[in-house]
DNA sequence: CAGATATGTGAACATTGATAACATGGAGCG
DNA sequence: CGCTCCATGTTATCAATGTTCACATATCTG
């Protein structure tokens, strides 16, 4: 368990700390209630200790951004791998229930105020880059007209509809099912995906 | 001309004057740039001047969203009547040409940061109030159950797709011919729509 | 062991959102 | 007309924030 807990340096693994703090508070008060003093305050350091670290707020929320994106494919690599219409099927679910759990570092994450000066660590679309029949860009070219990109598109709309509350999910209700379901709903209608 | 510009206080007419200049603000700075003294400057008005208008800050956002909603009704008032098939069409088309043209304040009409206090205001999804066999909710029951309520689910994934980059529009294309078809295509897809 | 370098501290500064006490000008009433 | 009252706007002020700078301390390298 001495893999990166412990404290190779004065402090501890500072930035690594700040990281982790910043993400409870991002999902707890939202991208506006993330302040540079809390956050410092909270991880138990002085204000301008996260200075040493990053540039200033921006970079702070772009390595935040950063973080969500390798998380998000994280998940997608944990999926197992399957013929092409259930993998499709799970990435999606996976997609769209990342976004719920985690709402705020999703907004973050595709919001415009990101510079974006580390865009390569920002992957998106979602890969399985070990199945050459993975499914791939939708960002790039111009994906509207990409009929293999589609997929993903409409996944992402999915989970924003979810997040701007325009798909309601009723308490007490079975989130994870009734995602799977809608997902599986919405890519029927997706033209069939072609492999690469 | 007399209509709404002049002067009937003692300043003018001072929170509208504010709203339309936080209105260009935002669109051009975002809502992180919006600051209440810019604004306050930019009307040529003291600091504390905005404060006998709006409560603060978070108020002002909402009363700019509420700007955004009645704007998006009038935009939707404005469309002429048709068949149900091409009005469904018509509103499409101008529900994500008011996002892309609005971008900023489209994301504040649907920001999660809004207390919604005057949620009456805030009229969505859109409607054709003088068309009985106008569109309805979405949002209120649990939208993805109810299939009359998918197409409006749809094209306001497509306008959050478009915003965030995930649809890119090259430069010098014929933005408002291609929504045109995004939309009918999108909307193809949709199940039937039900009169109402 | 010594110096260089990385990391953290404390004190500052400008700016911001917000509040309170004061000023002003028009509306309404005698 | 003249007076008061109230909505509106101003100035002064405060606490908090992002940011920077000079300084301190721990770690690494030679």
């Amino acid at each position: 368990m001495s893999t990166s807990i412990n404290a190779p340096y004065h402090h501890g693994n500072l930035r690594r700390a700040l990281l982790e703090a910043a993400l409870i508070i991002l999902e707890r008060e939202g991208e506006a209630g993330l302040g540079l003093r809390d956050l410092a305050r909270a991880v138990g350091v002085s204000a301008a200790a996260p200075y040493r670290h990053f540039d200033g707020r921006a970079a702070l929320l772009e390595a935040l951004a950063v973080t969500g994106f390798q998380r998000f494919t994280a998940a997608m690599e944990a999926i197992p791998l399957a013929n092409p219409p259930d993998l499709m099927a799970a990435m999606g679910k996976t997609y769209v229930l990342f976004a719920l759990d985690n709402a705020n570092l999703f907004r973050l994450m595709f919001s415009p105020q990101l510079k974006r000066t580390a865009a390569p660590a920002c992957a998106w679309p979602p890969t399985r880059r070990s199945k050459p029949c993975a499914i791939s860009a939708v960002a790039t070219p111009r994906p509207a007209a990409s009929p293999r990109s589609r997929p993903w598109a409409r996944v992402h709309g999915l989970a924003v509809l979810l997040l701007d509350g325009q798909i309601a999910i009723r308490a007490g209700e079975d989130t994870e099912a009734l995602i799977a379901e809608i997902v599986r709903t919405s890519l029927r209608l997706a033209p069939a995906i072609l492999p690469v």
